[in-house]
DNA sequence: CTGAAAGCGCTTACAG
DNA sequence: CTGAAAGCGCTTACAG
């Protein structure tokens, strides 16, 4: 079965594929009657138009990217323990679909390839998630494709739309809730305080809630990891038990992590709430599938995927002209894992 | 800046652009003396080919499709909920990958959509993931592009590749485990035993289990919900509770089931294992999470995924020209929701 | 071994 | 208001 084109519906409709075509895009004033007899020479036949062909042709592909860093040279294990790109793609996904766009994935590990990749599939538009180095970012610009960063504070970052989260008010909601409940001796656990500026940010709020309660910083209450994972949060768990008895509480970059942090508590017969007061960060859909359930605080995931949807796709139909940055609210939500100091 | 072509690699290889092309796909032979001038430009002018262009006059695209139900007119929703298709997507995407494909997702309301999507993207194949109309499949079968199906049983659905996995032996093995464990009264937890043939299948190989021990089959040990969420594995622990007292084993179609359940459990004063030993089935990443981490059903979903990915990129590059089913093994992960009835 | 030319399915100045 | 023609960037019989 071949596939009807433009010039099928042309033909049928007595008229030449250029007024199809200006039909189907609205451009250009056509009389009603041949309109209508084009519409309807489009019902009958079937016709969808090629987005491959129009691509080629308008030098727009209606196809955005989502670049994630690369682990393991394969996005997939960045999706098995991170929830969070997950429910974030989905946001952006489905404000793409809405606005007939379609959205690729792709792991990207050096500069080169997300240019090949863009380049190769002519994509209209990059959303950024994740860190990637200045270099990459240099690329990007080159490339001058409409982009947009998620979580950056770097500067060279205002060179780009941006979206991100009051990370400060974050931890300074959770310390400030610990501080409430009596928590005098509060931990942090972050993946870098130097390498990442989210868990920086994060770290003020900290600060600035032990300060505004006239508690002292102990260097020794914090922890880094490498990354956020499971096992990580188990190791760290471990090393809170074994390494300090002062601490009650403790304030966490990610669900993920904290999550660890209890099952480690728990496995060495250490109670939470009981003894350790835990709050986690994203509210991830998992963090209420825990015993217990876990106080964290709630950035909206899947809302952020939209606003950045949004962003890039106005910026590609040139709605927006100017770099914006949206800084998104965040919520303390409290379940099970925090309570009173004994 | 313009973008570089292939004319620009011809000329500066001073050859015509079909021969750039010959080389480029290694079709025809090339000299070697004027294969290297090419290799050289390309390397030079830092070309690279365009797909959009590619797929216009291959007619093939390099994309694959994964289709996926579509709920609240979004897949964002499933992907939010269903921590399986995450893991199963994963999986797919690194093969594809691997193989120079890129990969898309969309959620799929009704069979016209699908095969307008599959126009419009000139998609090279599709995979489907979650249960759809027979009248889709012969919207497929019209389509004649490469499909592999997950997870059916029906009739129909040996036209097309398939992976599955042995479910009726995941049924038994978890059923065999409580029962070895000392339980009598173990129930069954479902989304449908009509409509689904995979919980089906798992029943049978539950009953087996209950029959190669002399139990009989207590149709009020049988729970059915409408889908795989957290918040319908709260409903049934509720009525576990409430509605049976013998009961102390739980078989579960599902880890996401199993959970809730385990939380409607606990929040109702009751001890898993201590009361009622549970087992899931999947071994998500965040069974490992919960407490008591779960004692499940183990299917390697991203290896489902490649296999899958790979059945399909087979089909689509002609290696396997049949159709196969392929039926991937299945493990029982004996964790902390189960033990020796009291 | 190499190239001219037609074609993939659309869009878009340009002319009328 | 409508259409002929060139063009988007590649591929592929076909001819030599």
């Amino acid at each position: 079965m071949k596939k009807t084109t433009i010039k099928d519906v042309a033909k049928y409709a007595e008229v030449s594929p250029a007024t199809v075509s200006y039909v189907l895009n609205g451009v250009k004033k056509v009389s009603d009657d041949t309109k209508r007899r084009v519409l309807e020479a489009v019902e009958v036949l079937n016709y969808y138009p090629d987005f491959t062909a129009i691509s080629l042709s308008k030098k727009k592909s209606n196809l955005i990217g989502i670049m994630l860093p690369l682990v393991e040279d394969s996005p997939a294990s960045v999706f098995k323990n991170n929830l969070y790109y997950n429910e974030f793609v989905s946001g952006v996904e489905s404000v793409a679909r809405n606005r007939k766009f379609d959205t690729m994935i792709a792991g990207v590990g050096n500069p080169e390839e997300c240019r090949n990749w863009v380049k190769k599939r002519n994509l209209d538009g990059l959303i950024f998630l994740g860190m990637f180095s200045q270099h990459l970012y240099n690329e990007l610009k080159a490339l001058n494709i409409p982009t947009v960063l998620i979580d950056t504070y770097e500067e060279y970052t205002n060179l780009f739309d941006n979206v991100k989260v009051n990370d400060e008010h974050g931890g300074y909601l959770a310390t400030k809730h610990l501080i409430d409940l009596g928590h005098k001796d509060i931990g942090f656990v972050a993946t870098s305080l130097i390498s990442s500026p989210v868990d920086t940010k994060r770290f003020e709020g900290y600060k600035k809630a032990l300060q505004e309660a006239g508690l002292g910083l102990d260097k020794k209450l914090i922890f880094e990891t490498k990354d956020i994972t499971f096992d990580n949060g188990l190791k760290i768990g471990k090393k809170i038990v074994s390494y300090n008895r002062k601490l009650t509480g403790i304030v966490t970059v990610s669900d993920v992590l904290a999550i660890g942090i209890i099952k480690a508590l728990q496995k060495q017969g250490k109670q939470v709430p009981g003894d350790y007061s835990i709050v986690g960060f994203d509210d991830l859909t998992i963090s209420n599938y825990t015993t217990p359930s876990l106080t964290t605080v709630r950035q909206d995931i899947i809302e952020k995927g939209k606003t950045a949807g949004n962003l890039l796709l106005n910026s590609i139909e040139s709605i927006d002209t100017e770099h914006q940055t949206v800084e998104m609210p965040v919520e303390l939500i409290i379940r099970e894992s925090t309570q009173k100091r004994n």
